[in-house]
DNA sequence: TTGTACGCGTTATCAC
DNA sequence: GTGATAACGCGTACAA
């Protein structure tokens, strides 16, 4: 049987309470007491068990970050941020994955009524949300990354991201601008409320302010496997891209991870990017720019989201500010992945 | 404040084991009642405390992931196989990341103590530990992808992982056989007993085996940040070795992660790949596949590891098969990232 | 089939 | 400064 705090007070001769004391670092204990009971918790290797201690009090220190779409290294590289900021506010916390056809706020409810949750973080899926299911998870939340709705009439109202419209608009017209007309688009959920349908809608204001016309056949979405963010899937996506549109000379793509893909779709077709085919991605995230070609990408202020996440997290938690709307800037920054199109030669 | 079955009891006009019972899916129980019972409880969203449950049952179904150098995409993948195989068992995942400055089996000992694991699953880290320690983690663990020594007196008997020095002797050898002799070294932790050590060892093998010297000067190890598994580290390494050593024709890295950063430096460096310097990874993760250039590496099964890791886990936390040590077949995967040299042309 | 009462390990509230 | 004791929410033996 495992130790318990009992077994640890018969050992020193005192009574529970005391030991309790000393463990939790109670300022009402005599420093000797504490001292010799420090020292057989110490040897015995004694841990509080973790749910009768939760069970008592009525609030932990858990935060949760529900994650969709944790193969994205995007995600990887946040949830890291995150987790160390957590930390820093002297919190624990629970990671959970969900899977693409997983309902996150019913996730996250879950856990809220299991756990004691301090706070939430979601970070991917999507940016609309039953009301209903947000108001009973009663502790804060806040949507890192997710994206929003420019219209705001939706409920979700703590959220941090970049302004996914603008930003997809930024890299289509960049295009453009470099001479390209025919922009294949890999795309993402363009029919849920997603980052992907933001940027969808950023890359036809584009195309329209530019006084282009659309031609469907060059969007192709990706939706195999589990993980939708995949090099495979860029792989496939562009593959088509190629076949059914030869006289591509760009493709954008709603991810580094896609992009990637795309690139290595396009070099065993025996095209030369950026010479024949440009590509641009979004996120990036630390491989674009190791990647050969480096990438042309969107940069996500990643460290600046998380530290934004938290501030609001923590903020309505301490119930001194308000949840809110924030956009981050994104930045295109240039790598060797795009050259000028036809247009500009 | 939040419901609790007593709430639901109250709702339903029954006794809180009724609906204890109808929750748990008990036998014996009217099911006109327990369908009552399951209407208000989804109704309600109701979740019973997890802490309270974990408490009274005397045995959870946890099962513990420590992972160290979670950004490495290899665990990455691993990890996702393992839940998957986990909840297949009808368990709950515990996934723990561990910063490389940590001791793994002191976090393990107090998430088993807090928690009541069911069992512990290892990723990374070294494969030496205090058998004082892992007695006293009083639940079954696996070792996996970890490595181990091949004299067989380490207190560490549940392991898979592939041979680390084969591999790495069968990667060397390859080089050498190709025609290269200045083959540079990207390694980590050659001081610790862990994959780092085993791999190096092979690699000095591979030389004494075709009867050739080892020149220091051409190994690097990689320690920096908090992950040491990165591109960034990759690309720094690479550059010494760039710089310091002028008829370098080939560099064996210790993780794909590793070897993709080395690449781009290769390529900053105005050299090519692989005509100038050939590049061979470690881990043969998806990326690798569709870098440019594609990435000749040791592929590490792991689907397989992940199967071998669970089946014996499991094996041994339902006492039919006690620990073992089992080594996987690793394969060398040849990509276009490397070429005959210097002493094969 | 159903309800009552107890105990899991911890912390907080009291007396002492 | 310290020790006994009552909760926390749940499962379950046992009584009904």
């Amino acid at each position: 049987m495992a130790t318990t705090i009992k077994d640890i007070a018969k050992m020193c001769g005192v009574g529970v309470s005391t030991v309790s004391r000393a463990i939790t670092g109670h300022p009402d204990i005599n420093p000797a007491t504490r001292e010799k009971i420090m020292k057989v918790v110490e040897e015995t290797g004694f841990v509080p068990n973790a749910s009768a201690r939760s069970l008592k009090q009525s609030e932990s220190n858990n935060v949760a970050l529900i994650v969709k779409g944790i193969a994205n290294p995007f995600f990887t590289r946040m949830i890291h941020v995150l987790e160390d900021s957590i930390e820093k506010k002297g919190c624990a916390t629970i990671l959970r994955h969900v899977a693409s056809n997983q309902d996150e706020v019913h996730i996250a409810a879950g856990l809220a009524a299991e756990r004691k949750l301090k706070g939430i973080i979601f970070l991917g899926g999507n940016f609309t949300h039953d009301g209903m299911q947000l108001k009973n998870l009663g502790v804060p939340y806040v949507f890192s990354t997710i994206g929003m709705d420019s219209d705001g009439k939706d409920p979700v109202i703590a959220n941090v991201s970049v302004d996914d419209v603008e930003a997809a608009k930024m890299a289509t017209s960049y295009l453009i601008e470099s001479g390209h007309r025919r922009i294949g688009l890999i795309a993402e959920g363009i029919d849920v409320p997603s980052v992907g349908q933001l940027r969808y809608r950023g890359y036809c204001e584009a195309f329209k302010e530019h006084g282009l016309e659309i031609d469907h056949r060059l969007i192709t979405q990706v939706s195999d496997g589990e993980e939708h963010y995949t090099m495979e899937n860029g792989y496939k996506a562009a593959k088509i891209l190629l076949r059914t549109v030869p006289d591509l000379s760009a493709i954008f793509c709603f991810s580094d991870v896609l992009a990637m893909g795309a690139c290595r779709a396009i070099t065993d077709h025996g095209k030369k990017i950026p010479e024949d085919v440009s590509v641009v991605g979004f996120d990036g995230i630390e491989d674009a720019k190791y990647f050969i070609p480096r990438l042309t990408t969107i940069r996500q202020p990643v460290d600046e989201i998380a530290r934004e996440t938290i501030d609001m997290l923590f903020g309505m938690i301490e119930g001194k500010t308000p949840g809110r709307r924030v956009l981050m800037q994104a930045q295109l920054v240039l790598g060797e992945s795009t050259a000028n199109g036809p247009f500009r030669r």
